[in-house]
DNA sequence: TATAAGAAGTCTTATACAAGACTAGTTCAT
DNA sequence: ATGAACTAGTCTTGTATAAGACTTCTTATA
């Protein structure tokens, strides 16, 4: 009865053909990060929508934590600095709530075949990915001992970028244009067992705390996986719930 | 120069008075959970304002979690139910993901004066708190073993409801209009010392997680400081970070 | 039991205007 | 001549409104 158009009604709304048409530019790098983004007016011209359905879109964007709006100013591509990624992804905090700066201590990386969990889980199901071991030092005597894992089809020649910087979603972004703007977390305690207690340099038998972490990015994509061995003593990992 | 009409204009946007008219209604229980919101017209015209400001204001109580909504259907008190409060504020999760069910083992009640920090970081800065103990069993062998502290003034006769069932939001809604939204955890690994170990049921030293905790209200009031000894061998703590 | 019409709700889109931010002049004092 | 301060203009996002489409549920009817 309704199908007397077989053009192009495509059945999801418009305000979403402006979202996508934004998350494909923003992925695929054509708008890089902190580009300003046309106004709500000249993309609304641009896509065949009003101005209103543009600016719908656009504030969407932003609760994703896509782009950054300020009134007056303008829309831009979120930049992931040092700051924003530590302060969003790297959740310990010293005993007044205050943010400790990581140092890096020792890091490693290898390109190995894929665990069946790591082909199973990741995106794109790799069957090889670039493994990074680090050992982040804290304030005080705490330590963090880290595995990384990320397909190397996402990441091509993230080897010959060594030596990373501390924080490697502004690597992923910068290089790669992949915004990581999630991440789920399993944590449970666990008594060191002899290697990790090596690596962070404790007592065998200490309690630490064990985060495995896989990171989404805008498109969705689980695109890296993550083990961290956290001794805290001065220090705890906090989250918000909602 | 522009104060010329002394009359009632607010300074604040017109879908704020609307948000806040809402909020109001449901915290002081005028809107019982599970309750159906006026229309997005109806609200409108009762307000003096427009559907689409009346909708505007709908959408970010949606978000913030205290009325959900369904086209078609309308816009409801969001109503806390043991699977809900569990799903959102207890994160601990078997080996497949799935949730556990706890099970009440002990359960303990009494008012006592609050301390320092409960004084200061609590609501209304209470001299005297209930505060409840209790061990909760998980599949398997492993524990919780919580402190809960919440200020009288707010929950008046509290004392007088036990047994208190599994899940305290559900008591904080429907009893005293208090509906739970967020919650700041810090958690930290630990040795378990004596006293826990005990109370746990497990052997002095063995690691456990323990998970500071404040809640807080749809008024953004600090409602309730609790802490918990998690002794979790089979499940992990999952949290989303954004 | 199935179907259709209607009522009541939210969802989508478009438009008008307000308010903030930046820029380029212009003015005025030095 | 130079520099600071003001101002008008323009570009941006923010707020408010209205009209019609779509969904869900109920009710009447075959």
């Amino acid at each position: 009865m309704q199908d007397q158009t077989p053009s192009i009604k495509p059945d999801r709304p418009l305000y979403q053909v402006v979202i996508d048409t934004i998350v494909d530019r923003i992925a695929s790098g054509a708008l890089q990060p902190g580009a300003m983004l046309p106004s709500e007016t000249q993309l609304g011209a641009e896509l065949g929508v009003s101005q209103g359905t543009a600016r719908k879109a656009l504030i969407d964007l932003e609760q994703r934590g896509l782009v950054q709006r300020a009134q007056g100013r303008g829309t831009f591509v979120r930049i992931q600095t040092p700051e924003s990624a530590l302060f969003n992804f790297f959740r310990l905090r010293g005993r007044d709530g205050d943010r400790p700066t990581p140092v890096l201590q020792h890091q490693e990386m290898r390109q190995r075949a894929a665990t069946e969990i790591e082909t199973k889980t990741l995106h794109n199901a790799p069957k090889q990915v670039f493994e990074i071991k680090r050992l982040r030092a804290l304030p005080g005597k705490d330590r963090v001992h880290e595995i990384v894992c990320v397909p190397c089809t996402l990441f091509p020649g993230l080897k010959d970028r060594a030596p990373l910087p501390n924080t490697l979603y502004v690597v992923y972004q910068q290089a790669y244009s992949c915004i990581v703007v999630r991440a789920e977390e399993q944590m449970r305690p666990l008594a060191a067992d002899a290697a990790t207690a090596r690596a962070l340099g404790i007592a065998q038998g200490e309690s630490i705390l064990r985060i495995d972490r896989v990171a989404y990015d805008a498109l969705d994509r689980a695109v890296e996986r993550r083990t961290s061995f956290i001794h805290a003593t001065e220090h705890s990992y906090d989250v918000t719930l909602r």
